[in-house]
DNA sequence: GTTCCGCATGAATCGATAG
DNA sequence: ACTATCGATTCATGCGGAA
């Protein structure tokens, strides 16, 4: 089956509109912060920042399906010594629309940029907040597994010893039989807090998040040929991880250059995807 | 000078109107989570948490020096399949009693509570909300610099590759038990995300959390002689703490077996820690 | 005296069962 | 229908006993 990309040029709030009812299975963005990159997009001061996504969001919960989840990447930003309120607010507005806060995720970015003030550290964390629209949502906890942590890597190690020698007794050669089961044993469920360094080069854009980010999610919360949504799409992180994952994929972009970008770039991926698959079906291994 | 603790036995509330305005130079305290320890603590419905705290958070403010710090450790729990939204309601009613929201820091718990459901992942941190009564306060940042390890210089190259993996063992500000092994040279200044393991063990209280979370705490916003209060003592740990670090400290508990427990051990240590200065005074060295 | 292995146990959450 | 209680799930950690 054909992956499509869809892309719209323009302001989100009215390009969302063209989308039809429960139509997406994920949204997953990084609208701009209050204030943050004033030079790229307008600015939103703090105090006007709900009444400004609320139309939003009013719009992802009419597009998503029943079963979709949408994730906000979002932090609020140091305002006068003090953290704005926003964010929560942002919340509260939106559960009174009928989201549902599911579940609070942590993304530590290892490499934050180093930097010293007077009161306060670096600031080397972000909020992923999961909304749904029911209860009951799809999630795939199989597919963003991890090997487990230190003291199966010990325990593994030994296991390789013994494992090695009992081996040689009976049977001669391989170990990797015994190390296989046991690597596929010690996969573990991962937590609510993700570890990943933030991409800070080869981008245009202000603020791309480290492809690995949407990639979780995308594997967390759709199957192949589900629908993912970026309503501010800005360089397409999140796209070219939906394409080469077989998702489908609707971008909104309200600045043309990165449209523009994000257009020619989409059109060699769908090549370089398509290649590989028809060697495999020629070779037959 | 002499070190002094001091235990109350009695309700939170009501005890610290026994304390002066402005005395205290740093708050650090885990207050009962809504409905959390209902087998220990009352309990509180999350519903009613806010109208519980605010006459209690209402009394810190009035015994906090103006250039002292509030640190209190939270975390909503999950009701009826999503986050419970107390903690920013409690957040946003703090700020109109006065109080500044100056940050957030994040406590990542390595080792949280296991357990699978289709819905969610394990919950593996907690807030740690700092609140000040001024703009300025006190915050001595070199008594809590880290040392740095070699995962900043080879984070760029092995990026996607260890991502895939859970990074159990270099990750962030690096305090806890592997100091000794990291290079000297190279401090740096910590970043907000905490990575501590909780305390399964040898406390009779259910839920302490571990020395060097109050340790990290105490460093960073007092000097020694000042005053460290703990309105929800349990089994003491920010006490213990604040006495080993040469700071003096309050204690407040409901509980007569954790009072009592407290006081009982509160004795020795005195002994114990004034001992070796007197050695060391009689060596010279 | 080390190192290693077994085991209990947490600020958890869900779903089913019971009043 | 709505609350209360119980069992099942699962992972890092530290302790004690063993090799």
């Amino acid at each position: 089956m054909e992956i499509k990309t869809e892309l719209f040029l323009g302001d989100c709030q009215s390009e969302l509109k063209k989308l039809a009812d429960n139509s997406v299975d994920l949204i997953i963005t990084s609208p701009p912060y209050a204030d943050q990159r004033k030079a790229t997009y307008g600015g939103i001061h703090p105090n006007e920042y709900v009444d400004w996504f609320s139309p939003i969001s009013e719009q992802l919960l009419r597009v998503l399906k029943p079963n979709g989840t949408f994730i906000l990447n979002i932090k609020e930003k140091v305002l006068d010594g003090e953290r704005s309120t926003y964010v929560m607010e942002l919340i509260l507005a939106m559960k009174k629309q009928g989201w549902f806060w599911t579940e609070e995720f942590i993304w530590h970015k290892k490499n934050s940029y180093p930097g010293k003030w007077p009161n306060r550290f670096r600031d080397s964390w972000e909020r992923l907040l999961q909304f749904n629209k029911s209860k009951k949502f799809n999630m795939y906890q199989e597919e963003v597994m991890v090997p487990m942590g230190d003291w199966a890597k010990s325990r593994l190690k030994n296991l390789s010893e013994t494992d090695k020698k009992r081996d040689n007794s009976k049977v001669g050669s391989g170990f990797g039989k015994n190390i296989s089961n046991w690597l596929e044993r010690d996969m573990a469920y991962p937590s609510n807090v993700l570890h990943l360094a933030t991409e800070c080069n080869n981008k245009n854009h202000s603020a791309a998040f480290p492809e690995e980010l949407p990639e979780w999610f995308i594997k967390l919360f759709t199957k192949k040929n589900d629908i993912v949504l970026d309503p501010f799409m800005g360089s397409g992180t999140t796209l070219f991880v939906s394409k080469r994952l077989m998702r489908n994929s609707i971008g909104i972009e309200i600045l043309p250059e990165y449209f523009e970008m994000v257009k020619k770039q989409i059109i060699p991926l769908e090549l370089h995807l398509f290649e590989p698959e028809i060697k495999y079906e020629k070779t037959g291994s």
